[in-house]
DNA sequence: TAATTTTGTAACAAAATTGTAACTATTAAA
DNA sequence: TTTAATAGTTACAATTTTGTTACAAAATTA
């Protein structure tokens, strides 16, 4: 955890767009959380920690304007880049005394917003980050984030871009047990569903690359009814 | 830190599915009102503070999706899942696009109507904000809510799911004593049932687990013709 | 576009946990 | 001291949760 990503929090109440946006963003490089409303917001705040904030203007709950205030008056002051709705002139110079960064008018190229998000990011001048080859070792395993690869005593294993995910995810978080709620928002950047097993499939692949002995997992371990945790020290508790 | 009980409004034209609905549900903690209708729903909303509106689709009189397009606009912002007829895929989509917060085929599983129920509710809910590690000591164990771990000595204590939110809501309570019925609604969130012994039983494996003499409880111990109380001092009484 | 790979879903098996019932022990009160 | 009520404990059944597989859907690549 010495090193880290930039996360960036995604606020917006239509699914779609937030999905697409999310995706093109971590394309980018940049890790992403979602959320659907001011309130799902405060949890992905105090649950990691967030270095950007892009926020639609309009949503049902709770107005982008009343958020991007209502941070600013508790002095959380990461940067908010706010969505408004196409010359919405005056919700945009509100939303700058309130205290935004930047306004992006919807829609909007995604290109752009990266462009923005880079720039404020620049200006924040957050520590910048990642060296490329966050290289993590445990047992004979290697796992190399920045060329991302996979081996075990030096041979290559191939690993898929879902199963990176959340190794990636696992080896950021060490040593943390981990619900499936918070794995598929790290790892995908997307709302876990009731009844949705596809985390537990993953962590099922992912045990076959990363176990000398799948079945007697030891450095990616069951929390039972709560989630999973991975340890690279593989201590068998 | 009194939890508050939810009230959920249940409306269905057939009143067998209602009866038998509300009785899972109320099973599980939540409490329930019915209606038959939209007209009765407006009357249950306007006398109390209903915090969820479970909503059929098809009704007689007025359909759910009237109900759910008068209600949002009107500005009035109370979740609604609607029940839809299976494979009503129509229907689900301008549900949402009406402002339903989720839908759930019918005929559907009451577990999964629960678990989609508790996952609005908790959207709704502003997270507390609570320091990530934090760390109760007793004696020779140490109880890490983070991490969700107990050990004694150091030596890490394997405490299943149950277990740990029972002790979580004693550390929460120091000194306090607690009867069942609380213990019941704080660790798990549903009524107890009367001669429902499973608390006891849970306590009888607790103190397995953090106490040196389970004969002798230190930590948790019995407030006789009342319930338990958890001292992290360990005096005897 | 077709072929290939990856990922999610559903179904079932396996494992772990939790509740129940029965019985015993303890406590408080008569 | 007896009695009735309450609490402790245990084994076992029921339930819940997790693991895994095969297959279908989706995404990616050629």
């Amino acid at each position: 955890m010495s090193e880290k990503k930039y996360l960036i929090a995604l606020v917006d109440d239509d699914a779609k767009i937030r999905e697409l946006t999310a995706k093109y963003i971590k394309d980018q490089g940049l890790d992403v959380i979602t959320a659907d409303s001011g309130k799902e917001l405060d949890r992905v705040v105090t649950a990691n920690e967030v270095d950007l904030i892009i926020l639609d203007l309009m949503m049902p709950e709770e107005s982008g304007l009343t958020i991007c205030q209502r941070y600013r008056v508790n002095k959380v002051d990461i940067p908010i880049i706010m969505l408004t709705a196409k010359g919405d002139e005056v919700d945009r110079i509100v939303g700058l005394e309130m205290g935004a960064d930047d306004y992006l008018p919807k829609p909007f190229n995604p290109r752009e917003l990266l462009a923005r998000i880079n720039a404020i990011l620049r200006r924040q001048n957050v520590p910048k980050i990642e060296p490329k080859n966050k290289l993590i070792k445990f047992g004979s395993y290697e796992f190399n984030v920045g060329s991302r690869s996979l081996s075990k005593n030096g041979k290559n294993i191939s690993i898929t871009a879902g199963e990176f995910d959340l190794l990636k995810v696992f080896t950021e978080h060490s040593k943390q047990p981990l619900s499936r709620d918070q794995l598929m928002q790290l790892a995908k950047g997307k709302e876990l569903d009731v009844f949705d097993r596809s985390i537990d499939v993953q962590i099922s692949r992912l045990r076959r690359l990363i176990e000398d002995n799948p079945n007697r997992p030891r450095y990616l371990q069951t929390k039972w009814g709560y989630g999973y945790i991975f340890n690279p020290d593989g201590e068998i508790s």
